[in-house]
RNA sequence: GGGCAGCUAGCUCAGUUGGUUAGAGCACCUCGUUUACACCGAGGGGGUCAGAGGUUCGAAUCCUCUGCUGCCCACCA
């Protein structure tokens, strides 16, 4: 066979590679024959290009949809973007307003600055479309989808407006988050929580009014409207019911009236809290209970969307920003009198997560899904189906449960779910879907189109980018209307994404799901940490530690960085990623190429179908079983999307058992061309998912025309017992060659007495086998030399007798007496363990008096035990 | 305030229902290399598994407490 080149270039190949993949059709499981197997890839957004973590998802996606498409599976990743609504537009202001245009939208309008926006996602839409296929990602380009492309739009719309018609999604005014500097609402979850220090003050309203509050928003106090208490407080408690008017300068004097609630604490601060229902979420939520006890309280905004106070604040403060109006205030009640208290605080602020300002509460009129409302015809709420579709599975179906990797994150999301409140979908940005509601005067027009007739005007707002990704495995796959992908791939086999965005996505996608098309978004989801550099700093522009993927795969090709990327990871946790990492890989990859270059050296003709090597020797046994071994636990590891454990044992196999040991055993045996040949066949497979870019070169360079791509994924068999006898036999003479290898690296020892130690570790490897050309190996290796010189030499004398026990004390490895007495003895009090058991459960007495929880732990003890007994006795 | 994770060799991390002498990669030391591979080979040093109790024949693994580190959630005004 032809010769391969010294080292593995990747660049010389890996374009040309995907290249035929992509043009064989294989990446489409139309082609593909066998039970459906489907991922969608978590669409990544199209603010930029792709970096490390999106090279980690391609890595694990890409490893299991391989994997399932050797297994014979139609397997389908379906490659995607994501319009990023907020994100987006916030990253093109940002730059326009770094090239100077100060005021974007105004700049600009709507349909203008639309078109840049649109521009700019294009753009780098194709550019992300590219460094997946650089990733070496098997998607099915044929069925790219975009969460802003008609179809999507079109299934965005049915789901609003099916919301619509079920109550699911209403217009109401309410406290909501709003991002000053962004002009627009966000979302709880958008709201990034900071620390930061503040000032607590601690003051009255006026002088004769009888309760101390405190706040580290004093201006906000302009629109309180309450002073709220527990109604268990004492102190209190005769005052709940008043209202008493203060001016505190407001435009019109402030009627408080004094409320009770439960949320207040006895013991924090004065007991007595501030109501300002317009500036708070909770306090929004003591005047909606006021109201519908009858017993209402006023409502006063006093913020603008501006940031800026509003006129009800009155003449002193209107126009002012909030921090100016909290001076004055603070002032004011300085020189009144009335300021009791200022201490300096550690507050937790939310900021918004695209615009990075603080986040004021308006009330503002907005849309929202509500997550408590009875949904009609299902009698549960949309909270309901996001709890069950992970506790008892889809309307209590257990086929319909959602597996979590790794499992705590179920609980994290159950206690979100229990936190949750109504979803604002609204958004005043303008790239997103629109709001498909229209207005004419009082009337209100939902629905997936204009309605006919004048005077109509379509809602300004758009929504929630979430909302669109929530729909993403039914969107992608025709929903509604051709359900010929959805029948075959949904629910989707397996998700994977980051435990960053588990609220955001995962919980979206299982509520939109479950409640539109009735049915799971997928059957398993893996969840992978956060890469890090080597000193576990995030990866960031600020700390200028980015490591581009594309830089990474031109250095050191495609098949390093991925397998360094599901290395040393386990799911859920954070890893670091670092050069060394990638250069452990890159070497890995090199030496693959360079066992196949001495295989191919060895064969003449190389057959691909080879299903059973014919085995000669006991190296031989040895090592197929090693290999039957690893095929199993590949395959079992791969099933439990264990990449990483994965991938150790397969290195293992590969570099030590296959590389450093059989390879040189069978130089000198000689003879191995067939067991050689199988051997590179099924390691190249095994590989494959992991590093498909070398396996699929080497495969090529053999087999021309064949593609490793599509090659079936090679199963284990079962071991027999005696052949897992003659590997024990054979792992004794590893460990005696290593023993040797050691003896003779040593030179502390006496050189007489090392000779011995040599010489009688050659005898025991006699006195394993004889026949099997074992010894010849060996021979060649290490010993045969040492041997007969010393056999020459006097000191060779007494070497049968004492020359094993000196070479057992000082190799130390290998003492088959020691590890017996060590087993005998752990095999003794074991024996003892259980019979103390057996008399205790026979025991009349104990039968009778103890609990049956007890009796029954013990008969599980002496199962297991007596299970560990007969492990044991089998080793002896 | 509530919750979750991590603390294992110099570094980065594995360790799956408790079970042989706790592992890997990198780094380090010694030796070797006209041999498929220096992106290499052979050998070696290095860990009372954060600490203290407990359960057990047996604990890195289970329980309790403590100490750091990080993350998430939350209406402490």
């Amino acid at each position: 066979m032809k010769e391969l080149p010294k080292s593995y270039e990747p660049q010389k190949y890996e374009d040309a590679i995907y290249k035929r993949w992509e043009e064989s059709g294989f990446f489409n499981p139309d082609n593909l024959s066998g039970e459906p197997f489907s991922i969608l890839f978590p669409p990544p957004n199209v603010t930029g290009v792709l970096h490390l973590g999106h090279a980690l998802e391609n890595s694990l996606m890409d490893t299991m949809v391989r994997y399932q498409r050797m297994k014979g599976k139609k397997a389908l990743l379906l490659p995607g973007t994501d319009h990023a609504a907020v994100a987006t537009q916030a990253k093109v202001e940002k730059d326009l307003i770094k090239q100077g245009h100060l005021h974007p939208r105004e700049e600009y309008g709507r349909e203008k600055l639309l078109d840049i926006i649109r521009e700019f996602a294009e753009s780098s839409k194709a550019t992300i479309l590219n460094q997946i296929k650089k990733m070496g990602t098997s998607c099915d380009w044929s069925r790219l989808a975009y969460t802003f492309d008609d179809k999507r739009s079109l299934a965005v719309n049915i789901v609003f407006k099916k919301m619509y018609d079920h109550g699911l999604i209403y217009r109401g005014y309410r406290v909501v988050n709003w991002s000053v500097k962004g002009q627009s609402t966000c979302s709880d979850d958008e709201l990034v929580h900071i620390e930061r220090d503040a000032k607590m003050y601690t003051f009255k309203y006026s002088k004769d009014f009888p309760l101390v509050i405190s706040s580290t928003r004093p201006e906000t106090k302009l629109g309180d409207t309450a002073v709220a208490v527990n109604p268990k407080d004492e102190r209190y408690q005769k005052y709940i019911g008043q209202t008493f008017v203060v001016d505190v300068g407001a435009q019109k004097p402030l009627n408080i009236k004094i409320i009770a609630d439960d949320g207040v604490e006895v013991d924090f601060g004065t007991g007595a809290l501030g109501v300002t229902p317009a500036h708070s979420a909770v306090d929004y939520e003591m005047y909606t209970k006021q109201k519908a006890q009858g017993t209402p309280i006023d409502l006063i905004p006093v913020i603008g969307i501006d940031g800026k106070m509003l006129a009800a604040a009155g003449d002193k403060y209107v126009g002012l920003t909030v921090v100016e109006a909290r001076t004055k205030f603070v002032e004011w009640l300085k020189e009144n009198d009335l300021l009791i208290k200022e201490e300096d605080v550690k507050q937790n602020v939310g900021t918004s997560d695209r615009f990075g300002d603080v986040v004021e509460a308006l009330p503002l009129t907005q849309w929202f899904v509500d997550v408590n409302k009875i949904i009609p015809s299902k009698n549960k709420s949309l909270k309901d189906l996001m709890k069950e579709a992970v506790t008892v599975g889809h309307n209590g179906d257990t086929n319909q449960k959602i597996k979590i990797t790794p499992e705590r994150f179920e609980k994290v999301y159950l206690n979100w779910i229990g936190n949750l409140r109504d979803w604002c979908i609204s958004r005043q940005i303008w790239w997103g879907h629109r709001v498909p509601v229209w207005y004419k005067g009082e009337e209100i027009y939902c629905d997936l189109k204009a309605p006919e007739g004048e005077g109509w005007s379509q809602d300004e707002d758009t929504l929630d980018t979430w909302f669109s990704s929530g729909l993403w495995t039914f969107s992608t796959l025709g929903w509604p209307d051709d359900l010929k992908d959805m029948n075959a791939y949904h629910p989707t086999s397996w998700m994977q994404m980051g435990y960053e965005i588990i609220f955001f996505w995962m919980a979206r996608m299982i509520l939109m799901t479950t409640y539109t098309v009735d049915a799971i978004p997928f059957k398993e989801v893996y969840i992978h940490g956060m890469l890090r550099d080597e000193h576990g700093k995030k990866f960031s522009k600020s700390a200028n530690n980015g490591i581009d993927p594309l830089d990474a795969i031109k250095e050191y090709g495609c098949d390093a960085l991925r397998l360094s990327l599901l290395s040393g990871i386990s799911p859920g946790n954070d890893s670091a990623f670092y050069k060394e990492k990638i250069e452990g890989s890159r070497n890995f990859v090199n030496k693959l190429w360079n066992i196949s270059r001495y295989v191919f050296l060895q064969i003449e003709k190389a057959d691909k179908n080879i299903l059973k090597p014919q085995v000669k020797t006991l190296s031989d046994k040895w090592i197929l079983s090693k290999l039957e071994t690893v095929k199993a636990e590949t395959e079992k590891l791969l099933d439990r999307s264990d990449f990483s454990l994965a991938i150790e044992n397969l290195r293992t196999f590969t570099w030590t058992d296959f590389a450093d040991w059989y390879v040189e055993i069978a130089k000198v045996e000689g003879g191995k061309q067939e067991i050689l040949n199988y051997l590179l066949n099924t390691i190249l497979k095994l590989w494959h998912p992991f590093i498909p870019f070398v396996t699929e070169q080497i495969w090529q360079e053999i087999y021309e025309d064949e593609m490793l791509m599509i090659t079936k994924w090679p199963k284990a068999e079962e071991m027999s017992d005696d052949i897992s006898d003659d590997i024990s036999e054979f792992e004794i003479v590893k460990n005696i060659v290593t023993g040797i290898r050691t003896l003779r690296a040593d030179n502390k020892i006496e050189p007489a007495k090392k000779l011995d130690a040599m010489i009688s570790a050659g005898v025991r490897l006699k006195l394993i086998n004889d026949n099997s050309g074992i010894i010849k190996t060996l021979a060649r290796l290490e010993v045969l030399e040492i041997a007969e010189q010393a056999q020459k030499s006097k000191t060779a004398t007494s070497f049968v007798e004492g020359g094993v026990e000196v070479f057992v004390e000082l190799a130390g490895a290998i003492d088959l007496d020691k590890e017996k007495e060590r087993l005998q003895k752990e095999f003794e009090l074991l024996t003892e363990y259980v019979n103390g058991l057996e008399k205790k459960l026979a025991n009349e007495e104990f039968v009778k008096n103890a609990p049956p929880a007890v009796i029954e732990k013990e008969r599980q003890k002496l199962v297991q035990a007596a299970e560990k007994l007969d492990k044991i006795e089998s080793q002896l």
